[in-house]
DNA sequence: CGGAGATCGTGTACACGATCTCCGGTGCTGTACT
């Protein structure tokens, strides 16, 4: 600990600022930690549960430091969200969103007010930061705290679908490199090590918080039937307390789950992406104004949904990690009172997700044509030219360039340009390596998957499996889940041959941490390759783990 | 990978099974047109 973080007045100076501008009489559990690193100047990685006060952290680290704060946000509703927040307490600075949602002249007003000093959060989404003259328009602002709210959206969505989220670690730099404080409600060590990387956090300071939800009831169903299994679902829903979401994995599961809920003589809707504005808006607000019993969605719906009094998270298809499903099931519960969470399980609904990870691969042959037109050109490429040249979509492009440059081909600019190095490998090297990068993403989300379905078939008690996927450990069973309550979860094991947690090398996968012990196996989470499941007698006869 | 809907093939009038083909999640942006 640093010694002012012992100096009781600067502590003091947090309590103070808490009370005077948020009316909030005490910090909860690592708010003080977090915002005391921050005005330390420490980078900062906060992992808390949704609920205990993140944004009050940024808000009054923002409020004591100098200058404008960035806020990265992934949505354009959460941003109007926070906005109004913020807006809501009369002695917090003046926050805007800065989006496509603005006109040209209101967006030159924002940059005027931002110059003059008036404005203390600037909230935007990653994609923003792209555009040179807002670069540059913020770095003239003086900015002295970049905040990155949901940051796993940096690890879940960067590498194919909204790529900028890669790119904001430059962009940090191109800032000048102010204080970042990433939070998040979840995150396992994976995708934390990954934030911390990609955002080149220096030596940052990890405030992480319990994930043990003991109030949500854990269950799995198993069937093999698809109708079974949809009458299952719809008996749970309407047998059960409510109001809920069940989450499922299409946009028409999500339509036909409804309508088969609302013939059940519940008030259901669906909720997904491919719905207008005004449809998602509506269907949003009937769910937090209780004129909902249930919504059907894909995982287009939660972020930023705070309702206290959600009974129940079922999910109808398997989620694609334990990730996305302790997210999602985090939502229900939040009052503390009694909540379910039951996954339904088909081994057949597992190829969609095996499809799902597929498509994010990266295509061979646009990123040799990407890396031969580079090199082509000789020194420096624009972007906007290459990506007409090659008739990309801009996010193929942005991935394309993220991998390249990954691999040393190119530099990108933040002007556009893109810098063909002047030492780097050659095209062909380049794309395999690249390919060979994405392909190692590709085994570790496989491996995700495998460990949802891990999750989906255990014998063992489920709170210590999803405590043990977090790097936490329960002393005994954790007694909210079907198998405690059916009396057959064991307790985890007295003697284990490598210590939880613990590094391990394999002669095969490499270097890795002990995540959790099963029956007669062992989980590793290697740095490269990803979760894999050993048989403790094999690797113990064969001598094949040892202590790192 | 699996489900849904279209198409094909049979062998005889409407219907049935086999085979084929396509589709499937998450959102930003910035401009043109109404």
């Amino acid at each position: 600990m640093s010694p002012e973080a012992l100096d009781p007045s600067a502590t003091g100076i947090i309590r103070v600022a808490a009370r005077d501008l948020l009316d909030h009489d005490r910090l909860r559990p690592g708010q003080k930690e977090a915002v005391q690193g921050v005005l330390d100047g420490r980078d900062t990685l906060v992992v808390l549960p949704t609920g205990s006060g993140k944004s009050a952290i940024y808000q009054l680290a923002a409020e004591l430091i100098d200058g404008p704060t960035i806020v990265v946000s992934p949505l354009i509703a959460l941003q109007a969200d926070q906005v109004r927040s913020i807006a809501g307490h009369e002695r917090l600075g003046e926050a805007v969103a800065l989006n496509s949602t603005l006109r040209a002249a209101e967006r030159r007003e924002l940059f005027e007010r931002l110059r003059r000093g008036e404005l203390e959060f600037v909230f935007l989404a990653p994609e923003q930061l792209a555009n040179p003259d807002t670069l540059d328009e913020l770095r003239d602002a003086g900015v002295r705290l970049f905040v990155v709210d949901e940051a796993h959206c940096v690890s879940e969505w960067g590498h194919d679908f909204r790529p900028d989220y890669l790119r904001l670690g430059s962009a940090i730099e191109a800032l000048g490199h102010p204080t970042v404080l990433a939070l998040t409600a979840t995150a396992a060590p994976p995708v934390r090590q990954e934030i911390v990387e990609r955002l080149s956090l220096r030596d940052p300071n990890l405030v992480i918080r319990g994930f043990d939800r003991p109030n949500i009831f854990l269950e799995v169903r198993r069937t093999h039937d698809e109708d079974v299994h949809r009458r299952a679902v719809i008996d749970e829903v309407a047998g059960g307390e409510l109001p809920g979401i069940v989450y499922v994995a299409t946009r028409r599961e999500a339509e036909r789950y409804a309508a088969d809920l609302r013939v059940a003589g519940l008030r259901a809707d669906h909720y997904h992406g491919a719905m207008s504005k005004d449809e998602r808006n509506a269907s949003h607000r009937a769910f937090l104004a209780d004129e909902l019993d249930v919504v059907v969605a894909t995982p287009a719906f939660g972020m930023g949904i705070d309702k206290p009094n959600v009974r129940f998270v079922h999910h109808a298809q398997i989620p694609e990690s334990v990730d996305s499903y302790y997210q999602e099931v985090g939502r229900a519960g939040r009052d503390g009172e009694p909540a379910r969470a039951v996954l339904f399980f088909r081994e057949a609904d597992l190829g969609l997700r095996k499809f799902f990870n597929a498509a994010g691969g990266m295509d061979a042959d646009t990123l040799e044509d990407l890396a031969v037109g580079i090199a082509a050109a000789e020194g420096y490429v624009d972007s906007v030219d290459l990506q007409d040249r090659l008739g990309l979509t801009e996010t193929a492009l942005t991935v394309g360039l993220t991998r390249l440059e990954e691999t040393d081909f190119v530099e990108l600019h933040h002007d556009g340009r893109v810098e063909h190095l002047d030492d780097a490998p050659a095209p062909r090297e380049a794309v395999d390596a690249a390919i060979a990068r994405d392909q190692a993403q590709q085994r570790y989300e496989s491996s995700r998957l495998e460990m949802m379905r891990a999750y989906a078939e255990t014998d063992g008690c489920r709170g210590q499996f999803l405590l043990n996927y977090y790097g936490e450990h329960l002393d005994d069973t954790c007694g909210h889940c079907d198998h405690c309550r059916a009396g057959t979860a064991e307790a985890p094991p007295d003697e284990v041959p490598f210590p939880l947690e613990s590094r391990v090398h394999h002669p095969k996968w490499g270097n890795g941490i002990v995540t959790r012990y099963e029956d007669d196996k062992v989980v590793v989470l290697f740095d490269e390759g990803g979760y894999r499941t050993l048989s403790l007698e094999h690797v113990v006869v064969n001598d094949l783990l040892v202590t790192e």
